[in-house]
DNA sequence: GTGCTGGCCTAC
DNA sequence: TAAGGTAGGCCAGCAC
């Protein structure tokens, strides 16, 4: 949705853009929305005066746009209308506001900041007024005044449109049309409508040569291909595959191979066939951060000037710019904000990041974890070798770049991101673009305006302050250890939602200060000291909007069932997880302090509720489960978080834990005000309670078979860990929980330990990552992913990890005493370089601990002496680095291969002593073998890595870091050339 | 060594 | 301009 000034009628025009259900795009020009705001009435104020206040404001903006084209009239009216502030609860009586109409939402800032520093108007002298809606995205007040919400279909009934004459298109869209909207019918998502558009989609991905060693730069390095795959939601495969390449390609099946001499004329070639495509949604991989841009920048540098008309507007240039997003949950992003008006750019990279936790976000790592597919990674530095050799190497980087476009289809398709964010959009009302680009606030904001204009209710532009913190939920100090008992764990459900309908907290329920004219059934006192008036006075909006919400939910739950259509089946799934996640972000809508309409009093209120519920349970259950009341054992609250309580009934089989936290279940949800309802949901057992958000168990539903071993909190879910440590603490966890063999398990630790030590453990699972939060100059302290990332960005500025970036790294051996910031290093420089690990860091820092926390539970005091003192961690391991430390200062000698003593300077060119001369023929055999050994290793690894990228006949080119193989691969390479070295100091003998 | 702080990541 | 919340474990670095 767009505005413009029609320049013969000076009206505003909206344009709406859409596809129908034969797939073709349309823009829609929409007449009859004049955009507004509101400010409060002054006192006393009289039809008669709006002239003269109109006359006055339109002035003072005038002045301030101070722009010479300004229209004439930027204030095109002031209306005078009964309305109600949505803050605070005014004995439900209505006032007096303005609503003030202007030419283009463009201005709504400015008409903003003069009514709140003030005018001067003859009548009431200079004064300042309260706005409302003025701070509110205009295309979310504009649908939302529609109903429109994003993703949904409308009608436009014969008659009502004209379509216009070709020679009239504004766009590239296949229809274009005219009409009022008072015209078009909004439908929501329900019956007939739930069926999601034939959007078209183009999946692409270009491939830049870069200089040796540096990161490609669109001012300096060519675009060499681009791949692009064409697809329509809803069908299994692209209906286009195409690849433009930079000089000659050989030919590819299944795909269009198009070549071009020139680099401009390939860039040209390209952005008309975006254009002929017309694409409602464009994704790829990373494109809106570095695809688009690279394109965009680089097209500017070879002056093809019209190649960045890529949006569905003719005359709109599209292009690129910075923008800094900052968010607690998502850390601060430096993220780029392209425009293509009329289509939606749908970056994977940003959905995964939003959605997914992963430990690396590569689209080699991420194809890996959700297609079980590798997909070979070109190093950039090759790229440009691949591109100077002839047309063979050229179509083998094609299909390189033509999977790069493809994976993120496959990706969209079996995530269901598309669905499930239309689905998103339809339950909160924003377009699908918010829903990447923008925080979690617009879509609370997106629907509480909605449900505000149906009261008549106005949202004030609040000032921000950042105010104190309020106190959050309770976590019951847990009583630790192992437990071979069924611990029946009960939830509150949709904790937070059901306190805010339950007791009515709403902005237009609240009450400043203790009431004195209400009676004291009229009103709630919350634990937290504030005041509600009850739903029988006023029912609140946010009660309201929730009770919806979850209601939706229990609907899309029970349609699930009975839908027997897979792709419905997936649309409702898509909209209950939605509509769970729209109800609970208002409470942290309501909290957040630099937001939109903070309110703190329903914030800690809501939390101040839940820690007396939590308490209350606690101590209903231990109070009624006794023995002393005919139960078997006196039970216990052995933990419990935020919404949830963990019960040791001491019974001790599933079936009495079950019913027993079904009963208990029923009978607490009966002392709490509806709709809160505590709920039996699982029982774990055995159950090993760690610590404070720590623990692990296996996860019953139902007494026959466990569901899962869960794990909350502990390394094996922690990012940063490496997988050494999270895969050992899992596989120990396995065996204590599952097979219930603690033997097992400690032989197992110990043999990793050992593994470690002798340097067996592959150096994939060694890798550390880390997020890079903040600006090098903003940490206060050293860190090891901090330092590298400095590191790595003097090697190579271009490749260096960025801010929001996980860093990945290894800790190498150093001198003693060596700070870990200093040990850390790029795990292909590593390898590259063959540097020593640092095993001991990694049994003493990263293993021991971790692996004692686990232990301690089952073996006590034991555990730390039966883990960490045995023989197996004694292997002699090499710590001290060849490079740096004193290693840098001794000069290296040749030893004899048999005995390992330094060969004199007369045997220097020889492999053995004269000693152990007798032995050399036996030693070269040896030798052989170890060399016949690896070759074969070698060999079988690079046939899998053939394998893998699709042929047998061409070299592997891949360098994916996420791959163990690719590190195995690397490693046995290098040993092969150590090993030739060592045979070539065989060759002075003559056999 | 001890205690504190910053940083990261998770639970809910 | 835009940006959901608090509780809390645990590690490395740093001051003393």
């Amino acid at each position: 949705m767009k505005e413009s000034l029609s320049s013969a009628q000076k009206v505003p025009i909206f344009r709406l853009y859409g596809v129908n259900e034969g797939g073709n795009s349309i823009l829609a020009h929409l007449y009859g929305y004049v955009p507004y705001i509101y400010c409060s009435a002054p006192n006393g104020v009289k039809q008669t005066d709006l002239h003269k206040f109109t006359e006055s404001l339109n002035h003072a903006v005038r002045n301030e746009v101070k722009q010479k084209d300004a229209p004439e009239h930027i204030i095109l009216g002031i209306k005078i209308e009964s309305k109600e502030n949505i803050y605070g609860f005014h004995g439900n009586k209505k006032s007096l506001f303005l609503r003030i109409e202007l030419v283009l939402s463009k201005f709504i800032p400015v008409v903003k900041r003069m009514l709140e520093t003030g005018f001067e108007f003859p009548t009431y002298g200079m004064q300042g007024y309260q706005t409302f809606e003025s701070n509110i995205d205009f295309e979310i007040r504009f649908m939302a005044d529609l109903h429109i919400t994003g993703c949904n279909w409308i009608e436009i009934p014969a008659g009502v449109y004209k379509i216009r004459d070709k020679s009239e298109y504004m766009s590239r869209c296949q229809l274009e049309i005219d009409l009022n909207i008072k015209d078009l019918i909004s439908h929501p998502a329900e019956g007939e409508w739930i069926k999601i558009a034939p959007l078209r989609m183009l999946s692409f991905d270009i491939e830049c040569a870069g200089r040796k060693g540096v990161f490609p730069e669109a001012e300096k390095d060519p675009v060499i291909q681009i791949a692009n795959m064409v697809q329509r939601q809803g069908e299994k495969d692209p209906f286009i595959r195409n690849i433009f390449t930079l000089n000659t390609c050989a030919p590819i099946v299944g795909s269009q191979v198009m070549s071009h001499m020139k680099e401009g004329e390939m860039l040209m070639a390209w952005s008309n066939f975006v254009r002929e495509v017309d694409p409602d949604i464009i994704t790829g991989y990373n494109i809106q951060n570095f695809d688009i841009a690279y394109l965009l920048n680089r097209a500017k540098t070879l002056k093809v000037d019209l190649f960045p008309f890529l949006g569905r507007l003719k005359n709109i240039k599209t292009t690129e710019k910075k923008v800094v997003l900052q968010s607690k949950q998502m850390g601060r992003r430096e993220n780029k904000s392209i425009n293509m008006e009329g289509r939606v750019i749908f970056d994977l990279l940003l959905v995964l990041v939003r959605d997914y936790k992963l430990r690396s976000y590569t689209l080699n790592a991420v194809s890996f974890y959700f297609l079980q597919e590798q997909k070979e990674d070109v190093h950039h530095s090759i790229i440009s070798d691949l591109q100077h050799g002839n047309e063979q190497t050229r179509r083998r980087l094609a299909v390189y770049c033509l999977k790069d476009a493809y994976l993120p289809l496959r990706l969209i398709d079996k995530l269901m991101c598309i669905i499930n964010y239309m689905e998103m959009a339809r339950v909160t009302g924003v377009p699908l673009g918010y829903l990447l680009n923008r925080g979690q606030q617009i879509k609370v904001v997106s629907q509480l305006l909605r449900k505000a204009k149906e009261q008549e209710l106005l949202i004030p532009a609040m000032k921000i302050d950042v105010n104190d913190e309020f106190e959050g939920a309770t976590v019951i100090e847990p009583i630790k250890g192992y437990y071979d008992v069924p611990i029946s764990t009960l939830d509150f459900s949709s904790l937070y939602p059901s306190i805010m309908i339950a007791h009515n907290l709403c902005y237009t329920t609240l009450l400043r200060g203790r009431p004195n004219d209400l009676k004291p059934e009229e009103y709630t006192a919350t634990p937290s000291g504030n005041f509600f008036v009850k739903s029988e006075l006023r029912m609140g909006v946010l009660p309201e909007i929730l009770d919806n919400l979850l209601k939706a939910r229990k609907r899309a739950k029970q349609m699930m069932k009975e839908e027997k259509d897979p792709f419905k089946y997936k649309v409702l799934d898509g909209r209950q997880l939605a509509l769970k996640m729209s109800a609970n972000s208002v409470y942290g809508f309501t909290g957040a302090q630099v937001g939109k309409l903070p309110c703190l009093e329903i914030s800690q209120s809501v939390t101040a509720f839940g820690r007396t519920m939590i308490e209350k349970t606690k101590q209903l259950v231990e109070e009624r489960y006794q023995m002393k009341n005919g139960y078997k054992f006196d039970a216990k609250v052995i933990y419990g978080d935020t919404d949830s309580v963990m019960i040791k009934f001491g019974v001790d089989n599933l079936v009495d834990a079950m019913k027993l936290g079904q009963e208990a279940a029923e009978f607490i949800s009966s002392t709490f005000v509806k709709p809160i309802k505590l709920e039996f949901e699982k029982c774990y057992f055995p159950y090993l309670l760690i610590n404070k958000k720590r623990y692990a168990g296996l996860y019953f539903t139902k007494p026959e078979k466990y569901d899962k071993m869960d794990c909350k909190g502990i390394e094996t879910v922690r990012r940063d860990n490496s997988p050494l440590v999270a895969n050992l603490i899992s596989v120990c966890l396995q065996k204590l929980l599952i097979d219930r063999d603690p033997t097992g398990a400690i032989n197992y630790a110990k043999q990793t330990i050992s593994d470690l030590l002798c340097n067996r453990i592959d150096i994939s699972q060694l890798v550390i990552t880390k997020e890079l939060t903040k600006t090098d100059k903003e940490y206060a302290g050293k860190q090891a992913h901090v330092e590298l990332a400095n590191k790595m960005r003097k090697r190579d500025p271009g490749s260096a990890p960025q801010l929001g970036d996980r860093v990945p790294f290894v800790i190498v051996a150093g001198s003693k005493g060596q700070a870990t910031y200093e040990k850390a290093e790029d795990p292909v420089f590593v390898l590259e370089h063959n540097l020593p690990i640092d095993t001991r860091y990694y049994l003493e820092n990263q293993i021991s601990k971790p692996l004692i926390r686990i232990f301690e539970p089952i073996l006590h005091e034991r555990a730390e002496f039966v883990l960490l003192k045995g023989e197996h961690t004694l292997t002699k391991t090499v710590t001290i680095s060849k490079i740096g430390g004193l290693a840098a200062f001794t000069k290296k000698k040749e030893t004899c291969l048999s005995c390992k003593s330094i060969l004199s300077d007369k045997e220097l060119n020889d492999a053995v002593c004269s000693h152990c001369k007798p032995k050399e023929s036996e030693l070269y055999q040896k030798q052989i073998c170890t060399m016949a050994a690896l070759e074969d290793k070698f060999n079988r690894l690079w046939t899998q890595c053939q394998r893998c990228q699709g042929s047998l006949h061409e070299d592997v080119i891949c360098t994916n870091q996420d791959c163990p193989i690719f590190y195995m691969r690397k490693k046995v390479q290098k040993d092969l050339q150590e090993n030739d070295k060592l045979i070539g100091r065989f060759g002075k003998i003559n056999w």
